[in-house]
DNA sequence: CCAAAAGTGTTTTCGTTACACCCATGC
DNA sequence: GCATGGGTGTAACGAAAACACTTTTGG
């Protein structure tokens, strides 16, 4: 290692010491479907958390940018590619790994189920409802918490929810999805005049299909409203 | 290391290869003095950024909680006990750091300058006003920027500006600070107006001493109100 | 008495909420 | 024609912004 400075325990401590940390990653990967916020999680084959969920994650790879590994993951493990991510948290108590140091960043992804190109089984990756999870593995119980929280404040300035829907949607969708989102019910009235005043929707003149009632109009996300990526 | 299989590459790479990466913490530390906001920063002494500002930071020790890494800088560094941090986001490209793999955990702190027991000194440690700041050594720009943006969003909805503050302060230091937060002029009577509804303020039936001018009434946080603690 | 800042209310504007009726489609 | 959801406007309310004068103290 190059001589360096900053760091107040150069000379007092080897390389040995500092470079013997394992970099994880963990992702709430959250969807939208039947009318419910769901989230993508793992049934646990570890002893201690033996039939408890668990977060997709994995280990940053020695040559791989942090930011880098959760698409990697999504990519590997889901079949998604081209996804919303957000960076939430870092966790990183001594004692908070069974395997040893192993630091973990949380993000949050938002994808539309339908994307999923994995076979999907119920004892491996699958879809939960997010208001159903009274307790997971590990801390991933917190983590999911806060980055529902995170969720939930996001939503509310930033036009990232459409992540969670196909390329067109009707506001009945656009508004289960965010009733789905807060666990609560909105005027619809108040809530269509609040949406076009943010001005994040393109009319597409174009109507529902195939729906037992009268057809809604279908709208597209506003591209360039916000950047998708980390 | 026990078998670990919720990790993918178990098996084709060793502990070696994983266990490599060294932690560090970067703080953002604010203070507030001559009607400014300001952050602590030292003088860069490497080569690459000679002359260059650069944040307080160090690499969090093999036995240390990552939480527990900022305030023992903030002691060491600054002889501050007992502030207000929280973490903002963590950096870990491959090639970030020139000693190594070294990703970093970035924190704001909220100080009350007078409180610091360190001596400074112009070329190492300083108060340097934010918005005076253009450029500074590594990614610690952009990660200033981030933080100043964390905590104009911070300060509108949570009491924690007090921080920043002395124990018993008046409105119009109040909104000083909040100006330099900002960097923006704010109506005095609105000021007033929207933080007394806040409620977070304790009237201490006191006045301001050795001002030149009317005196005014002086105020405490009220305790209680938000955690102070990551 | 002058300078400096404290203290104080009202009006306007704007965003948010609450609320009800007719319309288009499938069956 | 009935069930289902689509589409629309207005009134009341509350938060935020604009705005000026009198008071208190030190010098």
């Amino acid at each position: 290692m190059k001589p360096y400075s900053r760091f107040s325990h150069y000379g007092e401590l080897s390389d040995k010491d500092y470079f013997r940390i394992a970099l994880s990653v963990d992702l709430v990967i959250f969807g939208f479907a039947d009318g419910e916020l769901k989230v993508l999680v793992i049934n646990c084959n570890i002893a201690e958390y033996k039939g408890k969920l668990s977060l997709l994650g994995d280990l940053v790879k020695p040559d791989e940018d942090l930011d880098a590994a959760p698409y990697r993951i999504l990519r590997e493990r889901a079949g998604l590619s081209d996804v919303y991510l957000e960076q939430v948290h870092t966790f990183g108590k001594v004692d908070r790994h069974p395997a040893g140091r192993v630091i973990t960043t949380t993000y949050i992804s938002l994808v539309n189920c339908k994307d999923l190109t994995i076979q999907l089984s119920e004892n491996d990756l699958h879809w939960h409802p997010v208001h159903a999870i009274k307790e997971m593995a590990f801390d991933h119980f917190a983590i999911l918490q806060s980055c529902l929280q995170r969720l939930r404040e996001k939503v509310e300035d930033h036009p990232v929810a459409f992540n969670l829907l196909p390329k067109k949607f009707s506001l009945r969708e656009m508004q289960a999805l965010y009733e789905a989102i807060f666990d609560t019910a909105f005027d619809r009235r108040n809530f269509r005049k609040k949406f076009f005043i943010k001005d994040w929707l393109e009319d597409l003149n174009e109507l529902e299909v195939d729906v037992p009632h009268r057809p809604g109009k279908l709208y597209a996300f506003k591209k360039g409203e916000e950047a998708l990526r980390v």
